[in-house]
Order: structure tokens, then sequence, then C-alpha cells
DNA sequence: GGCAGCAATCGTTTAATTACGATTTAATAC
DNA sequence: GTATTAAATCGTAATTAAACGATTGCTGCC
């Protein structure tokens, strides 16, 4: 069982800004490419599902949610915090992820650029 | 060069039909992940772009716009293909290409859910 | 200080991707 | 028929990804 807890809340709600990097050419073909591959496996959708969902950040119990073990989740954490889709502040002994809403929306623009 | 020309334009307008299946979920996890990881390469991003411009079908001269050998290139075409994103017919000698537009909405629906 | 819990990292194995050249298949042109 | 062109497939090498167990590194409690 959980043995300590959360302290405070993690992932501040961040500064809304338009992002106005184009959404075709090559960098976004990259840039496109890059974030599709982060979310092409159904274990790193349903992380970014379960954190999108709940307003304050969830920490590593996504182990449970998740049938893997501890260390291919972390892997798959880092994933998608290599890419930006993800933010994990460390709150004590735990680490506490959130989404990155202003990434998930740049993705949604740029696979509207298509 | 190009010896021989297109005769007739494939890819006939796909009937417009609504699409009702679930954008969460364990079925739709693997679904988007699926999606996601086709379009998980930067030359596979520039070839859906590329049929996405067209409204007449583009056959294989993507390999000059692609700096790809035409194995690579055919093998990315699968990759689309494989998840319907895009759609190939034959016409005469050639293979002639289009976006399959219901699987690339589809795919907007599922980001847009999660 | 020492102990316990959480999570990252390391090391390894297995599987999938990417890329290419070479070959095969299919269709047109002669 | 044969030659030519386009594109798929095959075979292969190199790289990357996925999964796990084991280890290490922190943090907080006693």
């Amino acid at each position: 069982m959980t043995k300590f807890r959360a302290t405070a809340a993690c992932c501040p709600p961040a500064k809304e800004q338009a992002n106005f990097r184009p959404v075709e050419g090559a960098k976004a073909d990259q840039e496109l490419a890059r974030l599709s591959k982060a979310l092409g496996h159904p274990a790193r959708v349903k992380i970014l599902r379960i954190l999108v969902r709940r307003t304050t950040c969830v920490c590593g119990d996504m182990v449970d949610e998740l049938s893997l073990a501890q260390s291919t989740v972390s892997q798959h954490l880092k994933v998608l915090k290599d890419v930006g889709l993800i933010r994990g502040d460390v709150d004590g002994p735990r680490s506490c992820y959130c989404v990155e809403p202003r990434t998930l929306r740049r993705l949604r623009a740029l696979l509207g650029g298509v």
C-alpha cells in the first residue's frame, strides 16, 4: 500500500500562449512524426488518457492500472516526457506526472495541418 | 522519365458516413496507438501530406520527392496502407495512391478524445 | 544513524523498424 | 513474341524499441 501521500499539487496551470510555429514543412513533419511515435504504443496512450482525466496529478500508481512492470512503465513515462507530452515533478518520495496541455494541443494542430 | 501516363483518376470520393466507434477505452487506445505509430516517421508524414494536397491521385513518383530508395518508399506506403490511412489502386503499370479521409478523420477524433 | 517505500536507471534479451540492393511481377510498347 | 518501365517483394544488415529483473538513489519515518 502507499505510505507516502502527495503533499502538494504539482503541475501549475501552464500559461496560455498561442503557438505560431508552422504546421507544415520538413520541420513540422519531424515534429509530428516525433509526437506520433511517442503515442504509438497503447500503454502510452492509456497513460496520457489517465493524466488528462484527473485534474490533480497522479503519481506512479499507474503501475497498478497498466499491467506492466514498474521499470517498463517508467520507461514509457520517459518517452512521453522526452517529447514534452507530460511533465514530471518530484514530490517527496514519489514522482508526480501531469499532461502538458500545450504539447497536446500542438499535436492536434499539426495533425490538423496535414 | 515517365513513360506511362495515368489513364484514369483512381480513388473515387468515399461515401461520407459518420463514425460512431468509441474514442476511449482499451480498443480506442489500441486504435490510436496503431494509427499514431504509422505516422511516427517523417517520411510517412510527408507522404500523407503529399497525398492530401493533390485532389488527383499521385503515383509512385513520391520516390522523387522523398530522397529514399524505391523499395523503402514502397515499404512506407505499405505501412500507411495497412492501417488504412491511404488506399492504393493499380492503374496500368503504375500504382496510384490516395488518402483515406475517413481514417484521417478517425485519427483526429481519437486524438480529440484523449 | 538505519530502515522502508517509490521510482529511475542499468543490463540483457527479444522483437520490430528502417534502409538498401537485387529480384520478381505485371503491364505497356514495339 | 521481346524489351521496357513501374512497383512490390525478398533478403539482409544495422538500428531502435519493448519488456523484465536487479540495482541504485532518494526521501521520509523511527
